[in-house]
DNA sequence: CCAGGTCAAGGGAGT
DNA sequence: ACTCCCTTGACCTGG
């Protein structure tokens, strides 16, 4: 069991401006239509080489488990980081990040955003959302890393459209068009609504049709277990991995560590506090909580008896 | 240097 | 019809 954590490291990232280590340089679009690719260039090679920092940091400190951000390379619909300026680079850079994190047994996602709609009818949706995924892929190619979900491009399905066979059944369709990348490396998530996909109807609907992986997430269960226990629902999810080590999601509830009933139950605390009991399966556990890496250690450490880091 | 306003995308939910 | 939220806050501007 590996504890990993999401997109951001708090102790690297909050050093001075200068010196900070992140792989989120961004920009908004007014700066992108005026600096263009160029620009998003020179921020997508520092990204790949913190991102290198960042596993590193990880390595000395025990850590085996990070989610990439997808922001790594901005704006990265609009061109091809083929064609980018300092693609030799990044290219160069990416390939010594994934081998030194295949080396070391670091296991590296992705978790691309919720613009995401495979189930959709437009056209244009599902352009976008191709291409989106696709990138995805093509990240994952660079960095070396397998076509399989240990390292998983995870996202919701994404709609229902009061009608959920028919929303799956565009989704697989879509799927079917996808690249070998990315096909092999998808998986699908339990929601948090009781109006979108609880874990067992990603199993019957998504699952049982393509065969790819479903993640399951403890904090989602509590808002849609389609009539599961958690133990039931984490070992549907875990079944469905064909021999690679299931990821699971872990948060909890913001709402009730800040004791302000204002915040809504979905939202993620900054801490976690209580022992993640995976009923003896050997999973990967994502720690989705605000401090990152801190909330991971501060966990590691009230836990220590019974937990390892890796 | 800082706080406050703003920011690509699609869908769902609350107003 | 409008607004906010979501993977994951970060960027930019005006003071």
């Amino acid at each position: 069991v590996a504890l990993g954590y999401a997109c951001i490291n708090m102790s690297l990232d909050s050093l001075n401006k200068n010196a900070k280590v992140t792989t989120n340089r961004s920009m908004i679009k007014k700066t992108f239509v005026s600096r263009g690719s160029q620009y998003a260039s020179q921020l997508a090679l520092a990204n790949c080489q913190d991102l290198f920092k960042i596993v590193k940091w990880n390595e000395k400190m025990g850590i085996k488990f990070f989610r990439i951000s997808s922001e790594m390379f901005p704006w990265a619909s609009e061109y091809d980081i083929k064609t980018l300026p300092d693609y030799p680079e990044i290219r160069n850079t990416l390939e010594i990040v994934g081998k030194y994190a295949q080396s070391i047994g670091h296991r590296l996602t992705f978790h691309p955003g919720p613009f995401n709609k495979l189930p959709s009818d437009d056209p244009n949706v599902i352009n976008n959302t191709s291409r989106d995924l696709e990138i995805h892929g093509e990240v994952f190619d660079l960095l070396c890393l397998p076509q399989t979900p240990f390292a998983k491009i995870n996202i919701h399905v994404g709609a229902a459209y009061d009608d959920k066979g028919r929303a799956c059944k565009n989704f697989i369709r879509n799927f079917k068009n996808l690249s070998q990348s990315v096909r092999s490396r998808l998986t699908v998530e339990n929601d948090d609504k009781a109006s979108l996909y609880s874990t067992r109807e990603l199993y019957n609907m998504i699952y049982l049709e393509i065969g790819i992986p479903i993640v399951f997430d403890y904090h989602h269960h509590t808002f849609c277990t389609g009539d599961q226990t958690e133990q039931e629902a984490l070992e549907l999810a875990a079944s469905t991995w064909n021999g690679i080590k299931p990821v699971v999601h872990y948060s909890e509830s913001r709402s009730l560590e800040q004791k302000d009933p204002s915040i809504k139950p979905q939202a993620h605390s900054d801490y976690v506090y209580k022992y993640i009991n995976t009923y003896g399966n050997d999973v990967d556990i994502m720690i989705e909580a605000k401090e990152k890496e801190l909330a991971l250690l501060k966990y590691y450490k009230i836990h220590q008896d019974k937990v390892t880091l890796a």
